[in-house]
RNA sequence: GGGCGGUUAGCUCAGUUGGUUAGAGCGUCACGCUUACACCGUGAAUGUCGGGGGUUCGAGUCCCUCACCGCCCA
């Protein structure tokens, strides 16, 4: 006998035995097959930054919803798990702890130093995410489990980084970046946010010369918020169509405090009439309004600062005072010269960085970039031929706009942690230094130094296809080195020259030294000795971290190493015998499921370089799922205090509960909104969220219970409560919907299963099947053909209210309501018990990708019971609810007739429960009902006839065509059956005929407007057939309700 | 400034290619501890579908316009 089945779903005692079930037969393992088609799904991995949010839960649970569900359809189904780097993110939480607890600076510490404590965060941050995803349930194949600077992924970069370098698509160039003066760094746009501070705003002018530099004696006025960047201006700039200036464009004006003579020039684009003078001043090098306009008109560009944030030469007698005294100093200096007009308070936009909370500098530096003219167009190519498609479509024009721009990919970062570049730019030994003997090849120093270069490598055991060089002018060229052998040889080069010149400058004079501080290749000195080169040094800088994750699809499958398989566990995998097996199996994937801020840094740059790489997308369709936004409209984040544990959710509503709920959330939607609430730890009450809850306060802020006025620490991200101290928790109630749909799943499986004594397996015969019997079994076929193409399309808030509806309203409500006095009875217990267990195993199946866990644990149970179970012949139930297959309609099950007579039957226990309630009539006391109707109606009525007294508490009195109606009698009209329920005594006869008035006042409002709608000619003439027909039924329908009411009128007055 | 999305019951949201009387969950009200389930059951109330205009026999649904909210790009 099964053990006993507790009353109410508990999900917390039974989610961490199934996690280690399924992982331990290794059902979330996905292997290359000759008998399965491949699904796979590459997680859009989580930074290491910190710990995962609601957007990770929902993101997490639609790729394990459908992975579970693509399992269950036979598929080998790859979902590939995995953690990025995330660059600055994760390196500048290092640098800021540091500074924090120890007062040390990256450049204190080193950068060998700052990468192992960044290694020991990502450690700990790496293991909490995964353990994070896999109590939500995520059926990764955790065996591949990758992160983007392992070595698998390391070397996927390095090939890609080569190939672009050889094919000439990698370019060393200038832009502007925003540069965050106090961590020296540039940060990226996203890292920047934008505050009104106060400022001023200075009018000052500028002389205007003739042709020879002579002035004109006209001066031409212009505003700025940041005078010091006059050092760096390269023209004066005004609206082509004011009339102003029109005499004026093409002039120069001389800068009086650098002497440059700069053009006037028109660009609608940038000036504004209305602002101002309507004339602007144009710094290219720092102001990206003045960069575009820069490139618009082919200005220079003169960079004024240096990285510290101080001017720099071009600054003139400025140069070495820090931006802010320069400005003083400027408009001091003009002032004194004449021509400063005004100044006026006002409040300023000023950018700040994230990272150091201080403004950030607009400057040009040099940045390595990608060539995205050819990569683009075949991205976009991939996108309008189909190839790959996006759900919901309208996303895909987020995806074409942006790569239709096609501007380069600056892919250098001034960073620590990252891929670092692999590229040595080289000085050639220099001319003037040769000795006699070898001027005989200083005619070709370049090719003689990469040919010295070159034979190193072949010493150091390398290839020289893994290295390309790039000359940069005549005394320097590039090297680009494509595996970890030669990379490693290179540093070590680059240990030998560095020491090399130390020596040079400490002692006088270069002397012999030795590659021993890299012991491997100390036998290699003579040869690099003769080299022929002067220095070698790798560039500083790493890549962006998106450059490693556009490979993400490919590199975790182990591009481009085609003699093995990737390593399983860490440890290598021999089944491909000789060849990589895994790669060709998995590749393209078939979904990306993310959200939409990502789809031009991540989705685009995925697909070009899929194509790029293997020229094959990297995955067909991509599905944008909703973002998750709090109670007032704001998206969820760390930053803005507002972001929730999904575990916290996992606790109180279990996992099943949660998944579910959000789920039913995920459909084309573009924002979900879920209003958060603390629970008072004194009193339960439920406190709703206020903006004020997530304003950073220092301290440990609490929060007052307006019920029991009593004070409690809150769950808020910026500060970890007290040891012992009772934390009003996270509410957020909308999970309650999941919450309460497993424990009635589990209750109706609780129900079955106390039912299911003596439950025999056999055939049925459809002709042993009951109407409720026929009736379930077509809803369920319906809702599963349903549900199957609904998660086809990613619709899963549809799918799930599909299965939440037909389980609760028609399963539980009507189908066990309608079985429970068969099981009670001998002879009709055996079909009835085969078609419920029947029916709760297919509904397990169905909702197993949503509520893994529930289903798993109600498999199990009912595994015990009935083994064997299925209609119309039983089948061996599988070993687990996840590798369980997925059901298969049997199309002759559907039956809409079937359904209507049943929906008739609905609607008279309806009307007979309403009655009951209308008249208070107690629930012990019978009531007879009097049913006119079809004599095919009154089968079903009289079929039925012990369910009604069950469901409705009502005796059925007579059915048929003929039925009268008894005086006194409460009645009701549907289509196809009238109802009459005396009530002797009961009855208030004025109230009654209130009602039926009333009723038949709104039947003849809608006789009304059918009649209106058919009398209007254009109507009958212009709509289709059917619907005209289908209103002239509607009319035919309320007319007949209508006299049944008249005719129940007339009895009672 | 350009683009995308939203505005439907007190709250959170559905509403397929335009087609009878606009739905659900939560909340509210009334009744009910009926041996699966009070995380439940039965019944009820609740809407000028953001405003205005248009197309159409017919508009929550299509078009234009205005307002507000959110996001992306510049």
């Amino acid at each position: 006998m099964t053990t006993e089945i507790p009353k109410s779903y508990e999900p917390q005692s039974i989610e961490s035995h199934w996690i280690s079930f399924w992982e331990s037969h290794g059902y979330y393992n996905a292997d290359p097959s000759e008998t399965k088609p491949p699904h796979v799904i590459m997680i859009p991995l989580p930074n290491v930054t910190g710990a995962l949010h609601m957007g990770h839960a929902l993101n997490g649970t639609l790729q394990d919803l459908i992975t579970r569900w693509r399992r269950m359809q036979g598929y080998s189904a790859l979902w590939m798990p995995g953690t990025d780097h995330a660059g600055i993110a994760t390196q500048s939480m290092v640098e800021k702890r540091m500074l924090e607890e120890e007062g040390l600076t990256r450049h204190d510490v080193g950068r060998e130093a700052l990468i192992q404590r960044i290694w020991k965060w990502k450690d700990h941050y790496e293991a909490r995410i995964l353990g994070q995803l896999k109590r939500l349930g995520a059926s990764c194949d955790w065996r591949r489990t990758r992160f983007t600077l392992d070595e698998v992924c390391s070397q996927a970069v390095r090939r890609t980084f080569f190939k672009m370098f050889r094919d000439g698509l990698i370019y060393r160039g200038q832009r502007l970046v925003n540069w965050d003066a106090f961590l020296q760094t540039a940060v990226a746009d996203d890292e920047v946010y934008t505050e009104d501070i106060d400022g001023q705003f200075w009018t000052f002018n500028y002389p205007v010369v003739d042709d020879q530099g002579e002035p004109t004696g006209q001066r031409i006025s212009f505003s700025t918020t940041r005078p010091e960047t006059m050092l760096g201006d390269t023209a004066l700039c005004v609206h082509p169509t004011d009339e102003r200036y029109m005499a004026l464009v093409g002039k120069n004006v001389r800068l009086p405090l650098v002497g440059r003579l700069v053009p006037i020039i028109a660009d609608g684009l940038l000036a504004d009439k209305e602002l101002g003078t309507g004339c602007v001043k144009v710094t290219p090098a720092h102001d990206p309004n003045d960069y575009a306009c820069g490139l618009r008109n082919k200005l220079p560009m003169i960079n004024i600062l240096r990285p510290d944030g101080t001017i720099n030469e071009e600054g003139g007698e400025f140069a070495g005072l820090d931006r802010l005294e320069a400005r003083k100093a400027v408009v001091a200096k003009m002032e004194s010269l004449g021509f400063f007009e005004k100044v006026e308070d006002r409040k300023i936009p000023m950018k700040f960085s994230d990272r150091s909370k201080t403004p950030v500098e607009p400057l040009m530096s040099d940045q390595w970039f990608v060539k995205m003219d050819d990569l683009a167009q075949k991205a976009i190519d991939a996108v309008t031929d189909g190839r790959v498609k996006f759900f919901p479509e309208r996303y895909q024009s987020s995806y074409l706009d942006w790569l239709g721009e096609k501007r380069d990919w600056c892919i250098s970062r001034q960073l620590w942690w990252g891929h670092r570049i692999p590229v040595w730019t080289i000085h050639v030994y220099p001319t003037k230094t040769t000795s006699p003997e070898e001027i005989s090849v200083s005619d070709n120093r370049q090719a003689v130094a990469i040919e010295g270069i070159k034979q190193y490598l072949q010493a150091a055991g390398c290839s020289t296809s893994d290295v390309c060089f790039e000359v940069i002018n005549e005394d320097s060229f590039r090297c680009c080195a494509a595996t970890k052998e030669s990379i490693e040889a290179l540093a070590a080069l680059q240990v030998y020259f560095d020491s090399f010149e130390w020596q040079k400058v400490t002692l006088g004079s270069p002397i012999t030294t030795a590659l021993n501080a890299v012991p491997k290749y100390e036998h290699l000195t003579d040869i690099a000795k003769s080299t022929r080169i002067d220095s070698i040094k790798q560039d500083p800088d790493v890549l962006d971290t998106w450059f490693s994750s556009a490979l993400w699809p490919h590199a975790t499958l182990g591009w481009p190493n085609e003699t093995s398989n990737p390593p399983l566990n860490g440890q290598p995998d021999p089944s491909g015998n000789g060849k990589n097996t895994v790669l060709p199996y998995f590749y393209p994937g078939s979904v990306l499921i993310t959200s939409r801020d990502i789809i031009t840094l991540w989705v685009a740059r995925m697909v070009l370089a899929g194509l790029y790489n293997l020229n094959d997308i990297p995955f067909k369709h991509v599905h944008i799922h909703p973002k998750i936004q709090d109670g007032f409209g704001q998206g969820m984040s760390k930053t803005k205090g507002n972001g929730v544990d999904p575990l916290e959710l996992v606790d109180r509503y279990g996992c099943d509960g949660t998944r579910f709920t959000i789920a039913s959330f995920a459909g084309e939607t573009q924002d979900v909104r879920l209003p958060v609430s603390y629970e008072c730890p004194h009193c339960q009450n439920l406190i709703p969220q206020e903006q004020k809850h997530l304003k950073f306060s220092p301290g440990k802020p609490k929060i007052k219970c307006p019920k029991c006025k009593k004070e409690s620490q809150y769950a808020c991200p910026w500060y970890t409560p007290d040891e012992g101290e009772l934390v009003a928790g996270i509410v957020i109630e909308r999970f309650e919907f999941g919450r309460n749909f497993c424990n009635k799943l589990w209750n109706a499986a609780r129900f079955a299963m106390l039912n299911l004594e003596g439950y025999t397996p056999a055939a049925v015969a459809k002709s042993e099947l009951a109407i409720e019997d026929q009736w379930i079994v077509s809803r369920l076929a319906t809702v599963t053909n349903e549900v199957t193409s609904l998660l086809g399309v990613y619709k899963f808030d549809a799918a799930t209210r599909a299965l939440r509806d037909f389980v609760w309203n028609e399963f539980c409500d009507w189908y066990l309501e309608l079985i429970k006095s068969r099981l009670r009875d001998e002879t009709t217990k055996p079909v009835a018990q085969r078609v419920l267990v029947h029916v709760l195993d297919q509904i397990l199946r169905l909702l197993h990708p949503f509520t893994p866990f529930i289903t798993e644990e109600l498999w199990h149970r009912l595994a015990e019971i009935a083994p064997s179970r299925g209609l119309p012949e039983p089948q061996p139930a599988e070993a687990a609810c996840i590798i369980a297959a997925w059901p298969k309609v049997n199309e002759a099950d559907i039956s809409p007739p079937l359904e209507q007579r049943f929906t008739r039957l609905q609607e008279t226990i309806g009307a007979i429960r309403n009655i009951r309630a209308t008249y208070g009539i107690s629930p012990g006391q019978s009531i007879a009902v009097h049913l006119k109707c079809s004599a095919e109606a009154a089968a079903d009525f009289e079929a039925l006839r012990i369910q009604i007294q069950n469901l409705a508490k009502a005796e059925i009195a007579a059915t048929g065509p003929e039925v009268q109606r008894p005086p006194a009698s409460a009645s009701f009209a549907l289509v196809g059956a009238e109802g009459f329920v005396p009530l002797e005594g009961l009855i208030d006869k004025a109230a009654e005929l209130a009602k039926q008035t009333k009723e038949a006042e709104k039947l003849r409002g809608f006789i009304a407007s059918t009649e209106k709608k058919l009398g209007n000619a254009s109507f009958v003439d212009k709509a289709p057939a059917e619907v005209v027909a289908e209103v002239r039924q509607t009319l035919a329908n309320q007319k007949s309700q209508l006299a049944s009411i008249e005719e129940i009128i007339r009895q009672l007055q």
